[in-house]
DNA sequence: TGTTAATTGTACGAACTGGTTCAATTGGTC
DNA sequence: GACCAATTGAACCAGTTCGTACAATTAACA
């Protein structure tokens, strides 16, 4: 009983007297997050772990308690990121609508995605950059993502069959086209503003270059 | 004669005996191009001073003698690189030809400058990464490239006016979406292939990407 | 009541890393 | 011949950085 600073408990060695909820989820999650910034902000390279820690409510102890290591640690902040993407994807529901409609709201969804979720454009980045070699090593990715695919497709055959869209696509081939339009605005912003001095986060320019981007996906399309 | 290293014709410290031609750009262009290979390969904070230093042709010394500090060298390299792409848009001559064939011709040759310079895409996205801090930091850069958007501002009138194109397009919008598409698949490469199981590489899948990039960008453009 | 998982804090160490120091020699140019 | 820029090579340093050791306490659950 030395210490009776009021709400800092301690364990061994000196450390707060306790009352402490345990709470393991809510530790990785707090960790999570504060790593999440910390690697889209300054990459796998570049960000540290006692950086991490400190901003953390717990201790580097824990992180690798959980975590094994900064590459785990890593790793686990990437799952995370697909998993919420994949969750997104699977909200969607398309089927009912349309064909061109269908395919001008997959289009308008996935550049907000984007725009509205920058660090899982700039923790992608970081993981090309390393050519993909931890979603490699991540079982857990994989199978999941081709269900955008498939959803494309659907759509596709349906609206060529009602003369829609004209023949000869590639599934794939429309994902790209909307992944690339949407990823780039965002991925490349800081070298666009420097360059061009063009403010793709500016609500204008967004609002524009979405629109754009509908368009030219429908217009890929169109028969 | 403090000095008494027995007979070797030495400089100091003991280095071998001298004949050596003196070549600062040569040196300078050595020391370039293997820190391009390795901040490309593993980022500015990835990249080891030592590791560049190794593999050059001189010595760490050099490198500080040459360009001050790490981020001395970073930015040249930067500098370097964007000077190459501006040499490139400078060599297009679009003016002769008719709008759309004008147009296609940028969009192929955007599109094979990024696939057959995929130093030039990662560095770009190594940048993104930084916020492009250091494209603001070097005074070299910025100026320069807006003769793209001058070059596709003039193709685009002229089209207007003969009817090939629609009206109220951007040029800002028209480059965006041309290197969009162009460097979405280099960039992104190694997570399509992870998670797709497609390979941008491949020659068959890049000679269609190529392909479709030409025909979205008419299609964008056409009345 | 006993057992295990969760938690607390710090200090430390070995390896790494950016950058400097030292001292001398040679190449080219005027 | 004088002078300066170019060049050589390795040791070294201070600060950083990942990861661990240590030692104890508490929460939760059976």
């Amino acid at each position: 009983m030395e210490e009776m600073t009021p709400a800092k408990p301690r364990g061994a060695g000196g450390r707060k007297a306790a009352s402490w909820t345990q709470d393991p989820e809510g530790v990785r999650r707090n960790i999570l997050a504060v790593a999440r910034a910390e690697f889209v902000e300054n990459g796998l390279s570049g960000a540290r772990v006692d950086e991490i820690a400190a901003k953390t409510s717990t201790s580097k102890r824990m992180i690798y308690y959980y975590f094994g290591d900064k590459e785990g640690l890593y790793r686990a902040v990437l799952e995370e990121m697909y998993a919420r993407i994949r969750n997104f994807e699977r909200s969607l529901d398309l089927a009912v609508l349309p064909p061109r409609e269908a395919i001008a709201t997959l289009a308008g969804f996935t550049f907000d995605y984007h725009a509205d979720n920058p660090d899982f454009v700039r923790l992608v980045m970081v993981e090309n950059i390393h050519h993909a070699r931890h979603l490699e090593n991540s079982a857990k990715i994989g199978e999941l993502n081709l269900s955008v695919i498939d959803m494309i497709r659907e759509i596709y055959e349906r609206g060529r069959r009602e003369g829609a869209f004209r023949e000869g696509l590639d599934p794939i081939d429309i994902h790209l086209t909307i992944s690339a339009l949407s990823f780039y605005n965002v991925s490349n912003r800081a070298s666009i503003r420097q360059v061009f001095g063009h403010d793709m986060g500016a609500p204008g320019a967004r609002e524009r270059r979405r629109a754009s981007t509908i368009d030219t996906v429908l217009r890929m399309l169109a028969s």
